[in-house]
DNA sequence: TGTACATCAGTGAACGCGCGTTCACTGATGTAC
DNA sequence: TGTACATCAGTGAACGCGCGTTCACTGATGTAC
């Protein structure tokens, strides 16, 4: 064959990764597939030799990124680092900044909330996961209670970056990004 | 004249109302011009007598409903309603089926993150109202702290709202609502 | 070994459609003389 | 009192443009005989 094995799929991989990073940065709805596929270095009739739909490519950018993430995350975990760590490295300026770079939840749940249900369901397996990640990390009294206090975490970590995201004074923006990281502390810390 | 006084006003104040509720349901960008137009009973061309442009309707229903939203808040106080009150109405079910009627912040701040500084300058400015309002219900141990934990509170309850939107399972959803509510109060509580 | 055909990732023009925006026009009213 | 004109909120067709999607085609390679 004119390309070698493994082409196709490395260049479906390469296409999420654009995407991913396009989505993050402008949202989902601003990406044109022309222009993506522009980026990723191709012409726009190939998207659907890989996808059968933009709202496919949604699914699977959303199963890809969300799962590299917390992967990340259980990376960090396994090299030494806290959950503390954690947290402070992502309410830090660079993600804030980097939005590209940085938690697809932050960037994409309120869009994806209107999302059909298949899409929303994707989002809500790798959630759990999270969820199951997070308090696993969290020092416990009992299960339950460390699982309650892990979405109460990640939900506190999603707001907090999205309104450091907003606020265009860089002063006030730090200030909310040294609140989120305070009580994400307290939320995890034992009492 | 053909019409009434304070005509002209009333009809702007409506089509304000009209995209409030139209954005806050299916975000920014997937509302139309012509689509809202006729949604508030009037014709396309209509648009342009009230708004420069689109992004010029976005600054005023943002102005506009925040600014309705602290308001409603304020008044809720003087009823006699305590901040855990209002926790509890900002984080309910009926809250979070009814996006059109809720809080902009959790619908759109994603979205303006995106849009320019002069937008989201205005976003900034009742964010700060916002804060001031909350703190001033916190139980105070100074000043400062009570601003530093209202910022929190607010993080937390628009991260909480969204992440309960985009999980399809309503157990699951519910869960998150009380997690928010549970970590909210914790935020708010004198310790 | 040489030729005819199958495969298939990618090309690029075209489709209908809705977008934000513009603008000449309508028509009911108020004003001037 | 009657007529001519100004006002102005709203109408609706039209603009160029980019959207998601389709599809006939290309061309380099592998396979069959």
């Amino acid at each position: 064959m004119r390309y070698e094995k493994g082409h196709k799929e490395k260049t479906k991989q390469h296409i999420l990764n654009v995407a991913s990073r396009e989505f993050r940065k402008g949202g989902i709805e601003s990406v044109g597939l022309s222009g993506l596929m522009e980026s990723a270095g191709l012409t726009n009739g190939a998207f659907y030799a890989h996808f059968k739909s933009k709202e496919d490519l949604v699914c699977e950018v959303l199963d890809d990124t969300f799962k590299t993430q917390i992967e990340a995350f259980k990376e960090a975990f396994d090299k030494g680092f806290s959950i503390e760590d954690v947290i402070k490295d992502y309410l830090s300026p660079k993600r804030r900044d980097n939005c590209g770079e940085a938690c697809i939840a932050s960037a994409l749940t309120a869009e994806i909330a209107r999302h059909p249900k298949a899409t929303r369901k994707v989002f809500d397996r790798h959630f759990e996961s999270m969820v199951q990640l997070l308090s696993s990390k969290i020092a416990p009294s009992s299960a339950y209670d460390s699982k309650e206090r892990a979405i109460s975490l990640y939900a506190q970590l999603v707001g907090t970056l999205q309104l450091s995201r907003v606020i265009p004074d860089v002063e006030t923006s730090n200030l909310i990004l040294k609140c989120g990281i305070e009580s994400a502390l307290k939320i995890v810390s034992t009492k």
